[in-house]
DNA sequence: GTTTTCACG
DNA sequence: ACGTACGTGAAAACT
């Protein structure tokens, strides 16, 4: 502190408030308001009040939206009520208290605490003061410099470490206005920035530490002094650029009211402050400033049990553990801390339970003690997990009915998220008892966070989506990883051999015509020899950010022109089959000889599963020599194969959706949609269709549904790029619907920041809002297609439940082993084939009922690759 | 860790 | 003139 300038302290209160609400588990008074961020902001000032000793202080809020788009403001308001209620309705709280201590809170409309912050910092100093800034994010660090300081929590709430221009430095290797052009070269996913493709931290120093600024960056661009493997990446995205770092630039000019002889710091209002800290229950607080008590007795506080501050308990041996189970009551959450591989695999090393008030860590649990465990979690009013698939697994408990699933819930809300993993962060071994209560502090928040999330499933209408579809989907899902499927582990390994001896064929093929040795599984390699070295035509060959293009439709323009091509495209087939499925596939064959994948439930936006470890979503099947891995899966002896795909439903689905009549029309008729299109655009009758007119007809008809434009026609079809504008045109003076669809999916998403299914479950677009253009566009085209492939989604997800309900019930041995998008695949007794194969195809055709039927067509085999229609008379 | 390519729906 | 067709996961090269 410097002690000959007055100290002007500002708090960013929404990083503060959030800081808070997630470092502090949601303690609630005895009426049940929970005031966890309250508490957490009251300590911040007690603690920086004292240390930072202000002359003048404020704290300032975000208030986003802008006076001349009001749409815009009621939107963001909208979704900050639907947010997390418990913790916005915290801030007028807050800001009660802070008058309480003298501290004006400031908000401008349109503007982010940011902004205000650095509009008052400036002001500061020209007043000839010096500013710290307490924050609890990064971003404010770019207001840094001799009168400026930010103070930031580094972790939870305790630690602060002060930055002068010194430590920015020190932390970046920058200085702190550079930390602008930094963010925006580098972007930042929290904010939905992208950045300059290919450019991440390290590249952003080195060119700003060379450079200084952005602008000088691309001044050396042009004048060529700037490194060939950094100059491709910068090309072009000046403009993008720009645009950014205003975004990214802290404002200095925001119009305040704002008086720094009215923000002097006066003595706090303690008589008022107590009576708060009393409703609150504040006891550490009222405890601290007891001195400061004006005399009346406070009333002494009962505690009625209700605060949800938690007793924890290590639990190691079987007697404490059994009274700690006594003790708990109501919802039971429960949290698995596993320990680091050793010989005999991931082992429990620990399990968490907690009833929101008291939380018991139980240290590596013996099989009585888990034993007991399970059997208290079958008498909880409701258990609640964090990925109760991944539980079930480890621990092969099954909850029915009472059970909810966190992760599962939060990726209901916010589908869009690329993880759902607990926000806490977890310690991956158990070692010291600091650890074991992370954990036990992860748990302890399981049933607030459960009573928040229920409420934002009514809030949203997406509870049907979780009670009806997601959770009964769990066991599902669980019972076909556990059954795995058959692979014929040999087959696979000749077939490498195989597939081996061609491509070392092919290789020493390719370097004997270039001439020379090179890997040409290396793109940038291949790219040399083929556009260097062999010198073939680079025009309408596609870039990447490293240099031309070497992909397959790019390669395909080359026919011809060189015989090298034809090899690189049998080299890439061949090599793409052996080292991601004959080679890989064997590997993960267990003891039992099935491969068990896992089915990923939360990691698809549109509301799709995926398939991991491995991916048995993408099985070749397209070509005669892919097909071959497919082959190698296999139905165990004595069993066969049941397939039973939807066809066409994301077209039928795209048409009732969008209610387009002609396409209902057609699907009710029951004829070849393709043809039918076809027939529509070119005005001929059905039978006329030539095959290249329904091979147009069938890529617009695919296309359509993801936004695809002309450029994208054209090069999916031998249209040139005006001859698929015109198609397209008169596809939507046919499909008018679907052009209504289209426009009104898009006005939604930007008017309410989400699209829907035909079940309410949903996607959100953050980046329809970032005002960069190519992000807008794809946040567009991929809100054209979400209610499509996820009402798809959510139709096949009802129809496993029905079909493995249903042969659970038929005590038959059949199980579900398969799920890929459109299709699923049961393995069964040779003998039930047929009535297994009636089953599925009803129950999956009435899995949903919509104006048009969804049919099913079923095939029977004995391995995946060699299936045969079956058809009613076979 | 990121980029490119390619397998599936 | 252009990075403008959606959703995934995995392998290999490269940095």
């Amino acid at each position: 502190m410097n002690p000959s300038k007055k100290t002007f302290v500002v708090l960013d209160g929404n990083a503060l408030l959030h800081r808070a609400w997630h470092a502090i588990p949601p303690l609630a008074t005895a009426e049940g308001l929970v005031v966890n961020a309250v508490y957490g902001f009251a300590n911040v000032l007690e603690k920086m009040i004292p240390q930072l000793k202000p002359d003048s202080m404020a704290v300032a809020w975000d208030l986003p939206g802008d006076t001349f788009r009001h749409e815009k403001y009621e939107a963001y308001k909208a979704h900050r009520e639907k947010k997390a209620q418990e913790l916005y309705d915290q801030i007028p709280l807050i800001q009660d208290m802070l008058k309480l201590y003298g501290i004006p809170s400031i908000e401008a409309v349109g503007f982010e605490a940011d902004d205000i912050i650095g509009t008052m910092a400036h002001e500061a100093t020209k007043a000839g003061m010096e500013t710290l800034i307490v924050t609890g994010d990064m971003d404010a660090l770019q207001l840094v410099n001799e009168d400026v300081k930010v103070v930031s929590f580094v972790k939870g709430m305790s630690e602060t470490k002060t930055y002068d221009i010194a430590a920015v430095k020190e932390r970046y290797g920058l200085d702190p206005v550079q930390l602008i052009d930094f963010k925006t070269m580098r972007g930042d996913p929290s904010d939905n920035l992208p950045g300059i493709p290919g450019i991440g931290e390290k590249t952003a120093t080195e060119l700003l530490q060379q450079f200084g600024t952005l602008p000088e960056i691309f001044a050396a661009l042009k004048r060529g002094d700037i490194p060939a493997k950094y100059a491709k990446k910068l090309t072009g995205h000046e403009a993008t650029a720009e645009l950014m770092r205003e975004l990214v630039t802290v404002r200095l000019d925001v119009p305040l009211e704002f008086d720094f002889k009215t923000t002097k710091l006066p003595e706090p209002d303690w008589e008022k402050l107590f009576m708060l800290w009393r409703n609150y229950e504040f006891r550490s607080l009222l405890k601290k400033h007891a001195d400061k008590n004006p005399g009346v007795p406070a009333p002494p506080i009962v505690s009625k049990g209700t605060s949800k501050a938690t007793a924890m308990s290590m639990l190691k041996d079987e007697a404490a553990v059994s009274k700690f189970l006594r003790e708990l009551d109501g919802d039971i959450g429960v949290l698995l801390g596993m320990q680091a591989p050793d010989l005999f695999g991931t082992t429990v090393g620990a399990i968490a339970l907690s009833d929101g008030t008291r939380t018991g860590v139980i240290v590596q649990p013996t099989e009585a003690v888990r034993k007991l465990i399970f059997e208290r979690l079958t008498r909880a009013s409701r258990v609640i997990a964090h990925d109760l698939k991944a539980l079930m697994h480890i621990t092969g408990w099954e909850f029915g009915e009472k059970v909810d699933d966190l992760m599962l819930i939060d990726y209901i809300l916010h589908a869009e998220k690329r993880s759902h993993e607990l926000e806490t962060p977890l310690p991956k071994s158990f070692v010291t008892e600091l650890e074991l209560r992370e954990l036990g502090t992860a748990c302890a928040l399981f049933p607030s966070l459960l009573e928040a999330a229920n409420k934002e499933l009514v809030a949203t209408g997406t509870e049907s989506v979780y009670r009806t579809i997601e959770m009964p989907l769990i066991p599902v899902l669980y019972g076909m990883e556990k059954t795995g499927v058959e692979v014929d582990g040999k087959a696979l390994d000749a077939f490498a051999k195989k597939l081996g001896t061609r491509v070392e064929e092919l290789d020493r093929e390719i370097q004997g015509v270039s001439g020379e040795m090179f890997n040409v599984n290396s793109p940038s390699q291949l790219a040399t020899i083929l556009f260097e070295k062999l010198a073939l035509p680079t025009k309408g060959i596609k870039k990447t950010q490293t240099g031309y293009s070497t992909a397959a439709p790019e390669l395909e323009k080359l026919e011809g022109a060189h015989p090298i091509i034809e090899k690189i495209g049998e080299y890439r087939e061949l090599s793409k089959l052996k080292s991601t499925y004959a080679d890989a596939l064997p590997k993960l064959i267990a003891k039992d000889g099935r491969i068990h994948t896992t089915y990923a439930q939360t990691v698809a936006a549109t509301g799709r599963l995926s398939s991991i470890d491995p991916n048995l979503q993408n099985i070749p099947i397209k070509t005669d020599l892919g097909n071959e891995i497919r082959k190698a899966f296999v139905a165990s002896k004595g069993k066969r194969f049941v397939a039973a795909d939807y066809s066409q439903i994301e077209l039928r689905l795209g048409a009732v959706i969008a209610k387009d009549e002609p396409f209902l029309r057609a699907f009710k008729d029951g004829v070849d949609i393709h043809t039918r299109t076809a027939a529509e655009m070119f005005g001929t009758t059905e039978s006329e269709v030539t095959p290249d007119q329904r091979r147009a007809a069938k890529a617009i008809n695919f296309g359509i549904m993801y936004g695809m434009g002309p450029r994208a026609l054209a090069r999916s079809t031998k249209m040139s790029v005006d001859e698929a504008k015109v198609f397209i045109e008169k596809y939507f003076q046919i499909h008018h619907a679907m052009r209504l669809y289209m426009d009104e999916t898009i006005a939604k998403a930007h008017a309410e920041g989400f699209v829907t299914t035909l079940y309410g479950r949903r996607r959100h677009f953050p980046e329809i809002s970032s005002g960069v253009p190519m992000l807008v566009a794809q946040a567009e085209r991929m809100a054209i297609n979400m209610p499509v492939q996820g009402t798809q989604a959510d139709v096949i997800k009802l129809a496993m439940i029905a079909v493995d309900g249903w042969l659970k019930r038929s005590g038959w041995d059949a199980k579900l082993i398969l799920s890929v998008h459109d299709e699923l695949v049961v393995e069964c007794d040779a003998n039930v084939v047929a009535a297994v194969a009636k089953g599925m195809k009803e129950l999956m055709e009435g899995a949903a009922s919509y104006e048009v039927p969804l049919t099913v067509e079923v095939e029977v085999g004995e391995n995946w690759g060699e299936m045969t229609p079956l058809t009613a008379s076979s």
